[in-house]
DNA sequence: ACCCAGGCGATTG
DNA sequence: CAATCGCATGGG
């Protein structure tokens, strides 16, 4: 099914699919292709329309609600443009865009992000959904279920590059499956939310607040890895900082859109030379 | 070798 | 009590 979606405001495939908020999109061609929920989507963009090609049940909404196209980005960016760091990030990479993603999909990816890199974390996810998720059309699966993981067990997981991080998922995929109530986190606060992720094994603070941003649709969710600490103690704190201090300087300086402004600088420390960011 | 979208339990101060 | 440390693992 061809679905056409009329877009008035900066949207960029490449740096909102690529890049680190989701794992499975890969380019073919002029069209980058992925799996939303239990659909194979194929996504381009011609002029000011977004073309979709999808299998399944998916429709114009859940497209719209994936790639969050009711958030008024100009307005965002700016919003959060505060100071010359931010505005390079803004003006090379304008139409990142946060995400929505299944929160079980966003959790368990991230739990396999551990101490890890895109490109490994990548390849385990293809693994684990060629291995345990459900079949769609040609090579392509949906993301496994909870139900799918426990069924695996640690050894199943461990054989799709784990590591260490298959009892974190599987010990996470049993709670959630029985007792723990993922889908509800959406009407929670951000803090509460991000609270109760990482009473979950293998969930701590970086790994929650990613859940929250990506999937739980809290855009004040402030993820802090090693890059987003070196920028944020170099450029902003000038001082040593915990992440407790990071993300509460972050909050405060960018507002209720400081997960926006976490992408683009993460998007641009990862991407230009250290001296030309620092001078 | 060294680094990587971290978390956890043990140890130390 | 908080801060620090070593470790789980595997690909580039």
């Amino acid at each position: 099914m061809i679905i056409e979606i009329r877009i008035n405001q900066p949207l960029n495939l490449k740096h909102t699919l690529e890049w680190g908020q989701v794992f499975r999109w890969r380019k073919a061609q002029d069209w980058y292709i992925g799996v939303i929920d239990r659909s194979v989507v194929k996504l381009k963009i011609i002029d000011n329309k977004l073309i979709a090609d999808a299998t399944g049940k998916i429709g114009e909404e859940r497209i719209h609600d994936y790639l969050r196209l009711d958030d008024d980005l100009n307005k965002i960016l700016t919003l959060i443009n505060k100071d010359k760091l931010v505005s390079s990030a803004i003006t090379l990479f304008k139409g990142l865009r946060i995400i929505r993603q299944d929160p079980w999909e966003c959790l368990a990816s991230f739990i396999c992000s551990i101490n890890s890199n895109i490109n490994r974390i990548s390849k385990t996810i293809e693994k684990l959904c060629m291995k345990l998720g459900d079949p769609i059309i040609s090579s392509y699966h949906a993301f496994p279920t909870p139900q799918a993981i426990v069924k695996a067990g640690i050894k199943g997981l461990r054989e799709c590059g784990l590591g260490f991080r298959a009892k974190y998922l599987f010990e996470a995929a049993k709670q959630v499956e029985e007792s723990f109530d993922l889908y509800s986190l959406v009407k929670e606060q951000t803090d509460a939310a991000i609270s109760k992720l990482t009473q979950l094994p293998g969930v701590g603070l970086k790994v929650a607040s990613c859940v929250a941003l990506f999937s739980l649709n809290k855009l004040d969710a402030f993820p802090v890895d090693r890059w987003i600490k070196r920028v944020m103690i170099t450029y902003y704190l000038r001082r040593e900082s915990t992440i407790r201090e990071i993300t509460s300087f972050a909050r405060s300086y960018f507002g209720k859109y400081a997960g926006y402004a976490n992408q683009y600088l993460f998007h641009y420390v990862r991407t230009v030379k250290p001296r030309k960011i620092f001078q």
